[in-house]
DNA sequence: ATGTTGCTGTTTTTT
DNA sequence: ACAGCAACAT
């Protein structure tokens, strides 16, 4: 780093504001104990806190430990860690980048000794906080009065986002309603068996860091003294724990010294300096409790505050900064604020729309292919949805038209149940407590241990005062039979040797390597692969894949973290979402919904599904700013795009098992009708009853918003079901399979939607063969071989 | 204790 | 359409 050592000496900031606009720089520059930059999309925020952060440690201003960057996904924390580092090289190292969450886990870890917990405790996720509550909802027989584990379980995320817990929220119930008095037990029950767990879900670790910080100012004063410089991305989506667990950090350290038998408090530090960058238009968190507040009140917050504002945008072209203009525009409530930028128009946006999901998706899919014929790669295209569900569609077509493609987030590797499990025997090595890891892994694989053996240990444990974990050596003295006794004692043993290894009694510390090891004796000794592998359920196979990935996962763990322990490693996958991990399996388009979008660029973007009921989502009408919420969900996925950006539905959505009609967006009219150039608009569909196949479609003259011909009575319009019925099986769910069937260059065929055709080139092997054809009336396709509806002629 | 069947609600978004 | 689950059967 040769680089970093010269600009170390060399003068200090001029490389860091070239190519920076005024503001920009500003933002860069301004030192104070609070800075506000509002950076509408594209505005290169993402630069000027990474320069902003470089050039503290530049001149001097900071040691990089006095640094602490807060973002909201750890996607955005690596990136952001890699840019300064290529600033300013190694002494990024001892920076904190971190989200809330990871930075709060490791204040918690350090401090767990000093409030009942310890540094191993365990991450609960949604999944395994509702299990528990399950349990608790049922003890309490708490169904009889309307109370459902999930509504149970949002009710006490968002208090806790509030900060409030079960005893502050009984002070203001209503306690003469049951049902009020029922959920306050439920919340208290919850929270003490987290406690009893040594674990904290995903709200504890932001709200129990605060509460530590209040409850120890002592140990607060540790983390205010070290962090001088604190950084807030996406300032717009914090909630209140998160805004107040901000205010602990930032505030002057005082010294208390007794003075003639009266203790006075002398400022030994200041707060830190504050910095926080985001955009109320990009607020889409609501609903789990961010408060827009926090960023349209910093100024009062903190007085003093310098605020810069970065409106030039440098990402998108001008069309598709009109249209999310003239989007956002339609919220009421907001400061005017209007991105422009000097790259000139672009190209207008492309608007289609399919008579079914499927058409959808293989107009999707077909511009795709066009794109990438002109020279674009797959990695720089996206396809947006609002439901994680709306990927289905999606993914079958794309399957079949050989485009690759990657699923950003939705079903997680990480929920995968025999992931879970081999997980869940980790845990219950690392944290004992974690009476829920090892119930879960009790009877997995099978031993023949049912409820009511299950129940008998629990009662033993209880009536000798040990834990869950310790009572399995035990097996002997609880009255079960020979079978039952071997079956614990062997799972005793193999979590014991597994302890061994994690925690050996010597005292030392483990390898790295540990975790693998300790993984592989926990899955190989429990029986649990040998079980999966004897199964004929042809899933199981894929689950022992599943698990080979995990063991990849740990010996990767390994080498990126030589001193890591394994509560790292189990630490490290609770926070780290599957939207997270940079596989750069390069070329493919990924496929996310909106949310998952905020925060990344593509030159070409899809927004799918653009239908009422959709987007804006039907639930949302009910919630209090919720359709405003829904249109800057919208913006952001409009401003994603920096080249072309497309926007598509579909007249007809299958939901619940059943077709239903679907209406055009309210937020597609409110872009400007000659920024869109239909291929089909929703006024084609309706007036031809999508009797043409669209790849024939001549694009409709627009009379009016949709390009809809006012409708003669009795004119051509037919049934409804006739686009339905010109297009049957475009989509069959049936699973084709032409293995065998032998195509080459040169070959003509026959496909049932597309007519006939000529194969170019085929490409690929054994299943994955793709067909690239030509047809004569629908021009160039991929065809996955093995499942296209083709024949040869 | 485990496997099978038929019923239920479910799909808003995520650290 | 589908997963998850209670009730019933093995």
């Amino acid at each position: 780093m040769t680089d970093a050592l010269f600009s170390l000496s060399a003068a200090p900031d001029d490389d860091l504001l070239k190519g920076l606009n005024p503001p920009q720089r500003e933002a860069v520059e301004y030192r104070g104990p609070a800075l506000l930059i509002v950076a509408g999309a594209g505005s290169g925020k993402t630069r000027v806190l990474t320069h902003r952060i470089a050039s503290l440690l530049r001149n001097r201003e900071a040691w990089p430990s006095q640094i602490l960057a807060i973002t909201f996904t750890n996607k955005a924390a690596g990136e952001m860690r890699e840019r300064v580092e290529q600033i300013v090289g190694d002494s990024a190292r001892g920076m904190w980048i971190a989200t809330f969450h990871s930075a709060c886990v490791r204040i918690l870890r350090r401090e767990a000794d000093q409030f009942g917990f310890t540094k191993a405790f365990t991450i609960y996720d949604s999944g395994d906080s509702r299990a528990l509550l399950k349990r608790i909802v049922r003890e309490r027989e708490a169904d009889a009065l309307g109370l459902t584990p999930a509504g149970v379980q949002s009710r006490i995320s968002k208090l806790k986002n509030e900060l409030a817990d079960a005893e502050s929220y009984a002070r203001d119930a209503n306690m003469s309603d049951p049902a009020e008095r029922k959920f306050v037990e439920i919340f208290g029950d919850y929270q003490r068996a987290l406690q009893k767990a040594n674990a904290f879900d995903f709200d504890d670790l932001i709200a129990q860091t605060v509460f530590l910080f209040r409850a120890f100012p002592h140990v607060a004063d540790v983390y205010r003294k070290r962090f001088r410089h604190i950084l807030v991305d996406e300032y717009q989506d914090t909630n209140h724990a998160q805004y107040q667990l901000i205010r602990e950090l930032t505030k002057p350290v005082q010294t208390e010294i007794s003075s003639g038998g009266a203790a006075v408090l002398i400022p030994e530090a200041d707060g830190a300096s504050l910095t926080v960058v985001g955009d109320s238009d990009q607020s889409i968190y609501a609903f789990r409790g961010a408060d827009i507040r926090n960023i349209t009140e910093f100024e009062r917050d903190f007085p003093g505050a310098k605020v810069v504002l970065l409106e030039q945008n440098y990402r998108s072209s001008q069309n598709i900064l009109d249209a999310a203009n003239s989007v956002i525009r339609n919220n009421f409530d907001r400061k005017d604020k209007r991105l422009w930028s000097d790259q000139g128009e672009g190209d207008k946006i492309v608007g289609f729309t399919g008579y079914s999901q499927h058409d959808e998706a293989q107009f999707v899919a077909d511009e795709i292919e066009k794109l990438r014929r002109s020279g674009m790669d797959y990695q720089q295209m996206a396809v947006f949805y609002r439901t994680n569900s709306q990927s289905r569609a999606l993914e079958e077509i794309f399957i079949r038209a050989a485009v690759p493609y990657k699923i950003m987030g939705g079903t997680k590797f990480y929920d995968r149940a025999e992931i879970k499990d081999a997980l869940a025997y980790l845990v219950a090595v690392a944290n004992p407590a974690d009476e829920m890891a090892v119930r879960r892994i009790l009877n997995r694989p099978k031993r023949g241990i049912g409820d009511v053996t299950e129940t008998t240990i629990a009662r033993f444990a209880a009536d000798n005062g040990m834990s869950f974990r310790d009572a399995l050596a035990h097996p002997a003295e609880m009255g079960l039979g020979p079978k039952l006794q071997k079956a614990i004692a062997q799972l005793d043993e193999v979590l014991r040797a597994a302890s061994e290894i994690l925690q050996p009694a010597s005292g030392e510390q483990p390898p790295s390597t540990s975790v693998t090891e300790a993984l592989r004796v926990l899955l190989n000794d429990s029986g649990y692969y040998d079980a999966l592998r004897r199964s004929r359920d042809p899933q199981d196979e894929a689950r022992v894949e599943n698990l080979d990935e995990l063991v990849a996962v740990t010996r990767e763990f390994a080498r990126n973290n030589p001193e890591g322990t394994i509560v790292d490693f189990l630490t490290e996958v609770a926070l780290v979402a599957d939207t997270d991990d940079l596989d750069d399996e390069s070329g493919s388009v990924s496929l996310m919904t909106l949310h998952t979008a905020k925060g990344l660029e593509f030159d070409a973007v899809f927004l799918t599904g653009v239908e009422e009921d959709l987007i804006p989502h039907r639930i949302s009408a009910n919630e209090p700013g919720g359709p405003q919420e829904e249109r800057r969900l919208f913006y952001v996925g409009i401003t994603r795009a920096r080249k072309r950006l497309y926007v598509s539905l579909a007249m007809t959505r299958a939901q619940f098992g059943e077709v239903t009609a679907a209406m055009p967006s309210r937020f597609l009219q409110e872009i400007p009708a000659l920024l869109i150039d239909w291929k089909q608009s929703p006024g084609d569909v309706n007036s031809r009853g999508g009797s043409q196949s669209r790849a024939l479609n001549a694009r409709r003259p627009q009379n009016d918003r949709w390009g809809v011909k006012p409708l003669a009575p009795g004119s051509g319009l037919k049934p409804k079901s006739t686009a339905m019925d010109r297009f049957p099986g475009l989509v069959t769910n049936k699973v084709r399979d032409n293995g065998d069937l032998e195509v080459a260059a040169g070959d003509r065929i026959r496909h049932e939607d597309f007519g006939e055709g000529t194969i170019d080139v085929v490409t690929g092997e054994g299943a994955k063969r793709v067909a690239h054809v030509r047809f004569d009336t629908v021009g160039a396709k991929k065809l996955l071989i093995k499942v296209a509806p083709i024949t040869k002629i």
